[in-house]
DNA sequence: TCTGCTTAGTTCAGGACTAAATAAACAGTA
DNA sequence: TACTGTTTATTTAGTCCTGAACTAAGCAGA
């Protein structure tokens, strides 16, 4: 059946779908509350949706005082998205279903910095999605570690895979023939926790990541920050002393270069801690059987790490701070340095500030990546352009031809 | 004459005029690219506004290969509006022309910890008004060392003030029967700067003050960032050590305790630099005659404030910083530090992001809470609320009363 | 049971806006 | 001089969306 709408850019619709998907079936009011439109529209739309067998109506919602609400519920098993995570080293890959949660993963060798990277990559892709479900494929996103120009463009900055202006997202699109968003990762993070994560209920978060690495990304307004360049929320450069160890980016005294995974084991390895050769997984054993120096060298990390987000969270005023990364697993062992100098730095008013860290997968940040495909239908312009219509326009349709 | 637009938000309108005073006379079609708009809709608009009396088709511009643009300009003397600066012991008014050049300027003692602060602030912005000139006045402006919580409403926090949750924008409103705009100050002059300054031309850009305090303004997609609570950009209170001078905050090792005005004097006379009881004043005169001591307390504070801004750029990623405030009169003495210390911590790709000091006038805080009502015509939505709605009334009304 | 209150959803009229086609008015060029 | 290309402005037809008025359907209390 062909669906009424034209070609235009039909950003409500999807939108409608898409919630519905990710959080379950909703009334109209409430849809028409939440995408802030009219209830009249609301009506409109859903109209449209239920005669193209997009939508039913389900049973009533008890009343709450006034005229019971008539729930509504997709129709179609709903679409998948594809989530890739691609570090210097390897790749994951995720098939998520429309309400975030994972179907499938998988994970490989790769290497990023070999000519023919871009063409292998696309290779990988194909092969992992043509062993999913037939579910209609919304797109593919794609989480990198470093700075994209535009989520729906895709041009990559990224020292750490060696990539300078590599345009992946017009060559995956090209060879996959799918829509394609590209995006930092922790940004990618960011935006699967405003979809179904703590940032549902807020609009103004900040995600930090440690681990291998250290980063963040910033939410305001409900909007993700991108910067100038895409390369906003580079806390793992963010100098903590004039002098200090050498930061792989080259400066001195980058917080990256103090606290990530390889600067613990580093710092351990110089004060006896570890024995040579030791890795991060050693020095985490070490302070889960209660060694006070391994202890030390995170409550350090912490400190330094809660000193710093300190004056990020007053000079960007979030409501909320979500840690997230591998290395959560040890944040028992962070937290006595983080909690207090983190508190001890903010202002009065902000000392309040929640931070939740939240359980940590393996598959998280290729979980991200997909969001990025999912969060698309909400964004009203701009950042995806072409890719966000493709993707609206797939999930329109996906229903339709059965 | 009646205005044929009815009680609707008629942003567009409002947002050719504001455009017309503030950047002067402009073609339809410019008007349409600079605002975003169609064409179409631009030919509709200024048609209403010419017959409205608003707007007069001016000479042909010079082709360009085209069809030559006529150009529109204003037929009104143009709105005026008021801006004021509120600090703990004075408050500083001027009157701008609609488009941001001060008119008329004033400055008086004021004790903002009185019991009636309030009311005395109100009389003596009255009176100041009535001293002014009789063009139609759209609103009035208040920048605010401290937290707002919404422009359109006005509940400041200020601790320099002694204000906790004061309700100034609705106290004013009711005295004053205006429009009343109240924003942080450091805000308050990156509006003006995005509208008359360098941000025209730059939507991603940071705003640091220097002088009493230590304050920034991020502007993101041409957007201020307010944070959660109204308190995005306090870079004052950034913590640079665990330990160091104790703040007004009441933490210890904030930015702002190393390098305001009152750090650097106590610098200078605990280094011997300066005979005790002298100023801020003495210590740049020291500098300005080439005492090398002198200059160098300057020198580790633009150190310090330049490692902590290269962070900052790092996560905010801006495209352009603007140093302004009272303390830029001795940027020439702070350059020495600040550069090479700003430029040796930023990731290779932002190491030439260009820092621009304005030139700084006693007045320009004010002219930046004035800029706070030139800007409201330009917000499409939100922020500013039913002030904004007025502000825009009064605006397209102004000609019509004559 | 009736009245008032609250919330959900619909209908209708009309305003804001755009895309596309067209006209207008130039510059450059062979 | 006619032709091509460019930029500006206008007209037209129609889409998207909202506000206001209204209906629908429950609850709570007199």
């Amino acid at each position: 059946m062909a669906i009424s709408s034209t070609e235009r850019t039909d950003v409500n619709r999807s939108a409608i779908l898409a919630h519905l998907g990710a959080s379950g079936p909703a009334s109209r009011a409430e849809l028409a509350r939440t995408l802030s439109v009219s209830p009249a529209l609301m009506t409109q739309l859903t109209r449209e949706l239920i005669t193209d067998g997009l939508v039913v109506e389900l049973e009533s919602a008890p009343s709450s005082g006034g005229r019971p609400a008539r729930m509504l519920g997709l129709v179609a098993g709903g679409g998948r998205a594809i989530g890739i995570k691609v570090v210097a080293d390897h790749i994951a890959f995720v098939e998520v279903g429309i309400d975030g949660r994972v179907l499938r993963s998988q994970s490989e060798p790769f290497d990023a910095a070999a000519a023919t990277a871009l063409a292998e990559l696309s290779d990988r892709i194909r092969s992992f999605i043509d062993g999913g479900a037939d579910a209609p494929l919304l797109g593919v996103g794609v989480g990198v570690p470093g700075s994209v120009d535009l989520p729906g463009s895709g041009v990559v900055d990224a020292p750490q895979l060696d990539w300078v202006q590599v345009p992946i997202g017009e060559s995956l699109r090209r060879s996959l023939g799918l829509p394609v968003i590209v995006e930092n990762n922790v940004n990618a993070l960011a935006a699967a926790e405003r979809l179904f994560g703590l940032g549902r209920t807020t609009a103004n978060f900040l995600i930090v990541t440690i681990g291998t690495g250290v980063g963040a990304a910033i939410v305001a307004d409900g909007r993700i920050m991108r910067g100038a360049s895409g390369g906003a929320g580079e806390l793992g450069h963010f100098p903590v002393a004039d002098e200090g160890p050498s930061c792989r980016c080259g400066n001195l005294g980058c917080l990256e270069a103090h606290i990530s995974e390889d600067a613990l084991v580093s710092a351990a390895l110089e004060r006896g801690v570890l024995p040579a050769g030791a890795g991060i997984s050693e020095l985490l054993a070490a302070a889960d059987r209660g060694d006070s120096s391994a202890i030390g060298v995170f409550e350090d990390a912490g400190r330094l790490l809660g000193r710093t987000l300190a004056g990020v969270v007053q000079v960007v005023d979030p409501a909320l701070v979500i840690v997230l990364g591998e290395g959560t697993a040890a944040w028992a062992h962070w937290s006595g340095g983080f909690e207090p100098a983190f508190r001890a730095h903010l202002m009065a008013r902000r000392r309040s500030i929640p931070v939740e860290v939240e359980r940590w997968q393996d598959d998280s940040w290729a979980q991200g990546a997909a969001a990025l495909v999912l969060a698309t239908p909400f964004e009203s312009e701009g950042l995806t352009g072409d890719q966000g219509r493709l993707i609206r326009a797939r999930l329109v349709e996906q229903a339709a031809r059965q």
